[in-house]
DNA sequence: GTCTATATAGCGATAGAC
DNA sequence: GTCTATCGCTATATAGAC
């Protein structure tokens, strides 16, 4: 595949920061041009309408998403444990893509909509198997979810943040759930499939 | 204290129904007061600007909790079955109020993310005591959130509601929590303290 | 209290020079 | 590929009639 152009992915970073930082609203194509150091009419070179800027977004949301599932099936300490832990923003590409479409959902965009829903299906397939059942699915998404929603709503600086855990309390919650959902006390996770990585 | 006037209710109600159904950059004055069947200048005379209409809704917010924390002390149930069965919205009053403010805060509302941090607050100082630990507490605020975080994306209509749990799956789910962080098994929750209800 | 009319500013998008 | 200039529209807010 062709490498896309440098200045449409700066657009596209500049475009994400704002929705993160201040909303829908702010996001204008005017002040996404200005963040992205081009000028409106350079921005709407590579994207000809709003629209187009978000569904963007929402390819980018999907193509990181790949790389993600991938990390997880690989992840020593399992899948559970690996969507919780980074469930909790550390801001690297994916969670800001994450974050940066939910605001674009609450503004009415469907392309947005779309990819979230399909980035949730396809984490909660991969769970699925190392979970008991339904039950014990839903509530480590939700946790996930909740995790998610906590970071989206203190990311201005300030209210919101004393509820999300890091470290030993993370390391607690984590565990908590994983007893609560583990599949059985004989075989907590099937081994991995095509992978030369070791259980610890 | 004097009650509002009906026409400011109207306006507060008919924001809170745009923000909602359509997000905050569709909840302009002038939606707004068509909405509410009052004129722009109409509007403007009970608030004053549309920061004053935010801190409306951030204040209705606020009021509605005081009754939900009663509710939840009264619940037969219990404050944690409560709190996650009442987290699935059901288009109640604080429902409404509460994702409305949470899109109000993603737009970079500081007086709706101060509301927001306050109920939380509360909800979790409320339901402490019934629950083992920190980490327990943290789990079930966490999935009080996630459920919340879903009923907000899905509300446009159709994308995210299979997220969901209703009828049976929620009641297996609460039961799930429940016995991931009751306090102990002699004494899962005190006696209500001044409360003529008989436990079930 | 509620209205119409208007001022001012900023939005998304187009046209065409370079 | 990126720019400036500009159009048409809509936003928030004010002024003043009723």
């Amino acid at each position: 595949m062709p490498r896309p152009p440098l200045a449409r992915e700066r657009v596209l970073d500049a475009y994400e920061s704002l929705l993160i930082a201040d909303g829908e609203r702010a996001a204008t194509l005017e002040a996404v041009a200005a963040a992205a150091g081009v000028s409106k009419g350079g921005l709407l070179y590579h994207f000809h309408s709003k629209d187009a800027l978000a569904a963007g977004l929402a390819q980018r949301l999907s193509e990181l998403t790949d790389a993600d599932l991938q990390r997880m099936r690989d992840a020593p300490e399992g899948p559970v444990a690996y969507y919780v832990r980074t469930s909790v923003m550390e801001d690297d590409a994916l969670d800001r893509a994450l974050v940066a479409n939910t605001r674009l959902v609450q503004a009415g965009s469907h392309a947005a909509a779309q990819a979230i829903s399909d980035v949730r299906r396809r984490w909660a397939a991969e769970i699925r198997p190392h979970v008991r059942d339904d039950t014990a699915l839903e509530l480590v998404m939700l946790l996930g979810d909740g995790l998610y929603f906590n970071n989206s709503l203190s990311s201005p600086g300030g209210a919101g943040e004393e509820f999300v855990p890091t470290g030993a309390a993370l390391d607690e919650l984590i565990s908590l759930v994983l007893n609560a959902t583990a599949r059985a006390l004989e075989d907590p996770e099937p081994a991995p499939r095509s992978s030369g990585l070791r259980p610890r």
